[in-house]
DNA sequence: TTGTAGGCGTTATCAG
DNA sequence: CTGATAACGCCTACAA
């Protein structure tokens, strides 16, 4: 299967048949003119004797790579909300199916040195850029360098190839149901405002109020929430409003809100109701099963990865995709 | 910073120079003889103009593509723990660091096609195989085909690099501390066994009961755990045998049975202590935080990056790297 | 339909 | 110390 020697070169197989190097070229890309006969013969020795071509004598004929870079901001790794390795799993799915391999690139806000060198080191045909930011300096970067990319995120920038969950109207249909429960005060306690992300989701709760015409209470609202101190903190002063309904803005601050709930013996969802986004496996543990989104991030994943191909090879290119989701009912909202 | 244009070649800055190619890259490469001024007239150019080698032509010269590649089982991306993310963060940051950049490959069980497309293709100049099988097939293959390459785990073919945490002393002692607690009936609820990992750890269960001297319960071993019912039935049986420890495998199994045993009403610690493995963000939302071995997965990808890019350099390399690890005792061992 | 020759951007060998 | 020149393996006008 796998030789250990030295690998068959296109002159080789040249030599080998009798024809010039540019024949078996031929019969290897199907481009140009050839006869049926000789192609046959060539493309049969090829597969006898298991000839591949070199990936980077031919990037740098024809100034391609066939890899795919995939960016995201390394504090993406900390958290432990499977995000990133779901949409990895999609976007490695479609991109192999095309012959292409996914190289990482891990940035930080403040340093996009990585980013900058696998593009000036031509090692990746297009890119993908994992969620996006309000400022968002790799979006620019990108933008700058000229290189296909597409974003998994949602961007104000019309020009930006883009594809994601529809995180409005996702969160607009649980607020919506929430409020129809009766319950008219709901929480949300969310992280970065930083993140698109978390701007649309509270776009989505505002919208549902405003189309059932309740009002909503700024006051309830708790922003940047990003580690478990702050939404504890944010229990407590929910919890001293009176509230009995709060939205977490992901599997994880929900996460440090149950626990801190449970801490303070608040019964789910007698005393208080709950619901989340992701439905991922943070909240198993949990012993109230919890009302959520759910996302197929595998799915946005190849989608993005399709988006991305199409631009790279210069075809035309959806700007804006967005996708669905799945409301999950559950016990945190009977 | 990035030009949109064509990029400078060599060729050109030898050019506007008045100098040969050669000159050129022994300036860039600081290999071979060449006068201190030429060489920082050309350097001071180049740095100016933002000159920077290209890549592929560099690794159609000398065979090497300056990739690693990372392989894993695609499910290992299914399940929600963290392992793989924090592996690649320590990975791809001592590759940048060596201007490497890490290249994914997902594989099936069954369906090695994309390992060997990677191989075959040329794209890496090594490989990261994350965790080991008792029957490894990825493992057999790398080998065959001659590639420098580690695994993220341990194997018993001694000629393979291997780097680890050391899973057998991790887990012998976790099961010394609790047998010296007093308490004489342990169980385990393991994963599959045909992760070396498993029976790692399975084997530092087995030399704790050893060394003290205290006799093990083989029907308290549950193995090849794989999914929330699962694990409930053996909390079940458990139960049944009146027995109050268990150690989970890894931090979702230990969440399954934490569910279960909190929809029957045990108390913990007062009526079962439990353990785990990891101290991930899974756990959080437990009401009792859960005693755990902590290992660090970022040093862990750190070390194997090390030891591939020393074995690619054809430098010396440890063939055995084992970790240490970290006990965190807590409320649920009490 | 097929082949020749030159180019893609570096590195390495071997003279000068 | 420096510079031609030939690889590296593939692609693509342009010829034949």
């Amino acid at each position: 299967m796998i030789q250990e020697g030295k690998k068959l070169t296109m002159d080789d197989v040249a030599k080998e048949l009798g024809v010039s190097k540019t024949t078996v070229s031929r019969a290897v890309s199907g481009k140009g003119r050839i006869g049926e006969q000789t192609r046959q013969r060539v493309l049969e020795y090829i597969s006898q004797h298991n000839y591949k071509p070199n990936v980077m004598a031919k990037g740098l004929a024809n100034q391609r790579t066939y890899n795919i870079g995939m960016v995201l901001q390394a504090d993406l790794l900390s958290s432990d909300l499977p995000f990133f390795p779901k949409a990895l799993k999609g976007i490695s799915e479609v991109a192999a199916r095309e012959e292409y391999d996914v190289i990482m690139t891990l940035i930080d806000t403040n340093d996009l040195s990585r980013l900058v060198r696998v593009i000036e080191n031509n090692k990746v045909d297009g890119m993908i850029l994992m969620r996006t930011l309000q400022d968002d300096k790799p979006a620019q970067m990108l933008k700058k360098s000229g290189i296909p990319f597409v974003t998994l995120g949602l961007s104000d920038d019309p020009d930006i190839c883009q594809v994601d969950n529809d995180h409005v109207d996702a969160c607009r249909e649980l607020t919506s149901i929430l409020l129809l429960k009766g319950l008219k005060k709901i929480a949300v306690v969310s992280g970065d405002m930083n993140h698109v992300i978390n701007r649309k989701r509270l776009e989505g709760f505002y919208q549902a109020h405003k189309d059932l015409g309740i009002p909503y209470d700024e006051s309830l609202i708790f922003t940047d929430v990003d580690s478990q101190m702050f939404a504890a903190r944010a229990a407590d002063r929910i919890r001293m409003r009176n509230v009995n309904c709060i939205i977490g803005a992901d599997d994880l601050i929900t996460s440090y809100l149950l626990k801190k709930l449970e801490e303070e013996q608040v019964r789910i969802p007698e005393d208080m109701r709950l619901a989340s986004f992701h439905d991922s496996q943070l909240l198993t543990s949990a012993k109230t099963s919890v009302t959520a989104i759910k996302f197929n991030t595998e799915e946005l994943g190849r989608e993005a990865c399709k988006v991305l191909l199409h631009q790279i090879r210069g075809e035309e290119a959806a700007h804006v995709t967005k996708l669905s989701y799945e409301v999950a009912m559950r016990e945190s909202t009977k």
